[in-house]
DNA sequence: ATTAGGG
DNA sequence: CCCTAAT
């Protein structure tokens, strides 16, 4: 059975974050050496947690130093009816740059020289905030902001920019979002490889998911958000600068949810005939 | 023994 | 990820 592939998986990312946050970035072997992440970094030593971290901040905190002109399709949304989201299907055709995961971080509000933290900080922050919370029922995105604010140094438009690495967050499946609270996310589900739910299979059986209900709920509330969310952007759209970052995530979002609407279209379709399904 | 940086 | 230099 091969190499177990060392590929990092969220949960030994998210050990890796909550530990910097609390130790400090460099103190691999302090975070290592830590209970609480130890069980988690298992197969990692210190060094990988610092090529790790390096990665992570890449990624996260430079899409392209050379400020590409980041030209996203608004005409596609501002021609697109909310109310055209939840029943009919129109081609939709949703379409942006090549940008991946473009995260537009600070990297310039150190008035403080206390801290030498630099990179993935947000994320960071966020998982120290609810791993330290431990609310059962998660917390919303003002009790996670508070609770940063009053633990860190953060720049103006920081409640903004929060709730945007949170949508991140929940996309990446890092994070669980309740109803308006936020949750670090358990998905423990067969060693919690990312290429497990990828396919949905939709076979006769005799079981009956009762996750079709919680699913409809989500993609309900995603739907609905999203719309909410376009139709927010279109009242904003001459903030193009700062609403442009929130663009691209509506953008995925409303991809997401049409094509789940689709699937459970389907599935609601299938039941309503009498047959019976199962999600895999 | 640990960390930072380049390969 | 591995290797190497520096602390």
């Amino acid at each position: 059975m091969g190499n177990q592939k060392q590929k990092w998986t969220a949960e030994e990312e998210g050990a890796l974050l909550a530990g910097v946050s609390k130790h400090g970035p460099g103190k691999w072997k302090n975070i290592l050496k830590d209970p609480e992440f130890a069980p988690l970094l298992t197969h990692r030593s210190n060094i990988d947690l610092k090529d790790k971290w390096r990665n992570l901040s890449v990624s996260t905190a430079a899409p392209g130093s050379k400020e590409k002109i980041k030209n996203i399709k608004i005409k596609a949304i501002a021609a697109t009816p909310v109310a055209s989201i939840p029943n009919s299907a129109p081609p939709l055709a949703i379409c942006y740059n090549e940008s991946s995961d473009a995260v537009l971080d600070d990297s310039s509000q150190n008035a403080a020289e206390g801290k030498k933290e630099n990179a993935p900080r947000y994320n960071a922050m966020i998982f120290e905030a609810l791993s330290t919370i431990k609310d059962d029922n998660g917390s919303d995105a003002n009790a996670i902001v508070n609770f940063i604010e009053q633990r860190h140094e953060v720049p103006p438009n920081f409640k903004r920019l929060m709730s945007s690495r949170l949508r991140r967050l929940v996309a990446q499946g890092k994070l669980e979002k309740v109803q308006n609270c936020y949750k670090i996310k358990k998905d423990s589900l067969l060693g919690a490889k990312p290429s497990a739910p990828k396919q949905k299979d939709v076979k006769p059986q005799q079981s009956l998911t009762s996750g079709l209900v919680i699913a409809n709920e989500s993609v309900k509330d995603a739907a609905l958000n999203a719309a909410y969310r376009v139709a927010e952007a279109e009242n904003k759209s001459y903030m193009a600068a700062e609403a442009v970052k929130d663009l691209e995530m509506t953008l995925k979002s409303l991809e997401k949810a049409y094509s789940m609407l689709q699937l459970i279209n389907e599935i609601n379709e299938k039941c309503s005939r009498g047959e019976i399904v199962l999600l895999a």
